[in-house]
DNA sequence: CGGGATCTTGTTACCGGTCACATTCGACGC
DNA sequence: GCGTCGAATGTGACCGGTAACAAGATCCCG
């Protein structure tokens, strides 16, 4: 016998004129809230079936879209949900049904620009959709991180994970973990993944590799990323693919970090006689490097030595020289990843969405070789 | 009559030789799950008390670190807290409290060097204290997303609101919105702030034009950000009153909107005679538009003018030339914007912390002048 | 106009912690 | 051996939604 939680005195008061709502506490009568200011607190589902004169639950049955309420009734609650403000309390609705509007992103990278990028692209997708985008930043390098971010996942009652990270380590991490809820992993780069192998051969780095065998260029060198990176891995293999493709000839590959300083390092000890005529970077920062380290050597960009990256950083423009880039929409991403979580979550199939191409953007750092 | 949520039955089962705790299901009796691969699902609070054969209550002392509890039923609690691996469930929690272990951070510069850096350390800082950081992305220009946080706040139960943003339009929405729980809006820059005016006289900026001046230059012109920005008009005054303590001369104030292309614009559009020896730029995305500029004008750097920057973003090192700047530590100030608002959730006074210091580093983008 | 089918609405319990209060236990004093 | 008091532990309700089920209202038809 709950002592009168919800009253439901069907008195005239609420039919009385509507100039005088005092709260009149009738003896005996529970005071019914009226506004939200009355109330001084969040108005809950019975607050407002109170002021409706109907139970909590054809409250709760109207607000899930119940179409068997009476025009009258629904009217009354209709007025009731405006008059005090009422917004679901998400924390009670998960604890009932397991599942909260809130999606884990589990990243590590946040000042790199591709994932920060992701990550904008994947909490614009997420409010989008009334979910809220919960960042577990990860101490890479410590193996128990994440299970701690396990934990927290169960804890939290997520609808979803996101991994946003690119690494075989945490590809293997995310690979062996049992988060209980739809997860899905997002590596940074699709377009040059073997299962677009189509890709490969239509935009990105073929056009890329095109421009380049037109302006004369027939060695290359690959200025990878590092190869623990599914991306980095990926973009050598497009970049070995567009090569041969095109009749061109690697002239090798070496490996940075995707830094701006891993590329100057990477160049600056290259021997001293270089058999290619343009180097082709995995990402601008160490396009950026590999830019400073040549100019150190005395090497003029583009007249003795073409430059590529890949990303199109905003600051790729303004380089000196002005970058040769391919475009990659990182924001896309970000939502397309949301995406198929929130459809893995929904129970249903992803659809199935056009490749994300990379866009060739020419400026100024390639050139005609001379050699 | 509840029935037998948590029976208590004190049967022998649990003190007989731990080799057989197989699931006899004597008759009346609900079997209590000894292991969590048994119990299929998260165990709660009643679990464990069932396990222990105590009541919840105690189980949930015992999590609270009550001391009062007899070693032999503390013992019982240990065990099966660790049989069970119990783990509190979070939403139950905050819907008995009413807050939750959630930091929600209002931001909508993600992509942008120093509010991703500060992120990062924000969600370290918040990790490192149990909390989890909610993005919540804010589209602005739309006026009405403010209200659609603000929302998104109550309904989440979160115990704070860090306000990340850095513009006037933003700290003002923040200023007039009434969020229910503790907030803290975190300025990009404390450095350059009014509230710590002895910071103006004794690094950052003032070493800055101090290196400026010791290298001959006189006449300097600054680069800032769009004057909405707090921290554009904090460098834009620390750089004043730095160029008047130094005896020098301020050649104008020009604004950019901090991208390397507005510095390009701004830089290109000078009159063709300029009466400065040196670009002091309020970042360094800026700088690096000023630096090609400049080279497009004929102007060598920095033999013809020298150039300074503000952030030290990793690339700043390896730009043409390599960039001297004010290395500001963006990751400290998230962490401390966090600390600052766990002090506020806690209801404790913010600790006074030192100020957080920019570091000048010089590199090959400054010499002396030859005029 | 009664009885069942249907429509509409209400009642009660539950999710898993937390809190206020009640009860039991054990030690001690007389 | 019994009463007392504090320590140890248990009971039940509550937070605000949701779900299952129950009951009252309405309607239709023979």
């Amino acid at each position: 016998m709950p002592p009168g939680t919800a009253p439901l005195e069907t008195g005239e008061a609420q039919d009385a004129p509507r100039e005088d709502p005092a709260p009149e506490a009738a003896p005996g009568t529970e005071t019914v809230a009226t506004s939200a200011e009355e109330l001084g607190r969040p108005a809950t589902i019975r607050d407002v079936a109170a002021l409706a004169r109907v139970s909590h639950q054809t409250v709760h049955r109207f607000l899930q879209g119940y179409e068997g309420i009476r025009p009258a009734t629904r009217e009354r609650v209709v007025e009731a949900l405006a008059a005090l403000e009422y917004r679901p309390n998400l924390t009670a609705r998960s604890l009932t049904t397991g599942r909260s509007m809130r999606i884990g992103a589990l990243t590590h990278e946040l000042d790199q620009f591709g994932p920060s990028k992701i990550i904008q692209g994947a909490a614009q997708a997420a409010r989008d959709a009334g979910y809220v985008l919960d960042i577990l930043s990860l101490d890479m390098g410590d193996p128990d991180e994440i299970d701690r971010a396990l934990q927290t996942v169960t804890q939290h009652d997520l609808a979803g994970v996101l991994a946003l990270a690119s690494t075989d380590h945490m590809a293997q991490a995310f690979g062996t973990a049992n988060f209980r809820v739809p997860a899905f992993l997002a590596g940074e780069e699709d377009e040059f993944a073997s299962d677009h192998p189509s890709q490969l051969t239509s935009v990105g780095f073929p056009a890329l590799i095109d421009h380049l065998a037109e302006l004369g260029h027939r060695r290359l060198l690959h200025l990878a990323g590092p190869s623990a990176w599914s991306a980095a891995r990926n973009r050598a293999r497009a970049f070995e693919a567009a090569v041969a493709a095109h009749g061109l000839v690697s002239a090798g590959v070496v490996h940075g970090d995707w830094t701006a300083r891993s590329g100057h390092e990477v160049v600056s000890a290259l021997p001293s006689s270089l058999d290619f005529t343009a180097v082709v970077a995995a990402n601008d920062q160490m396009a950026l490097g590999a830019l400073l380290a040549l100019r150190e050597r005395d090497l003029r960009v583009p007249e003795d030595m073409s430059i590529t990256g890949v990303d199109d950083i905003p600051d790729a423009a303004y380089f000196s020289p002005p970058l040769t880039t391919l475009r990659v929409d990182f924001v896309a991403q970000g939502r397309r990843a949301v995406e198929h979580l929130l459809a893995r979550i929904a129970g249903r199939e992803p659809e199935d969405d056009d490749a994300l191409i990379s866009q060739l953007v020419v400026r100024r750092s390639t050139d005609a070789t001379a050699r």
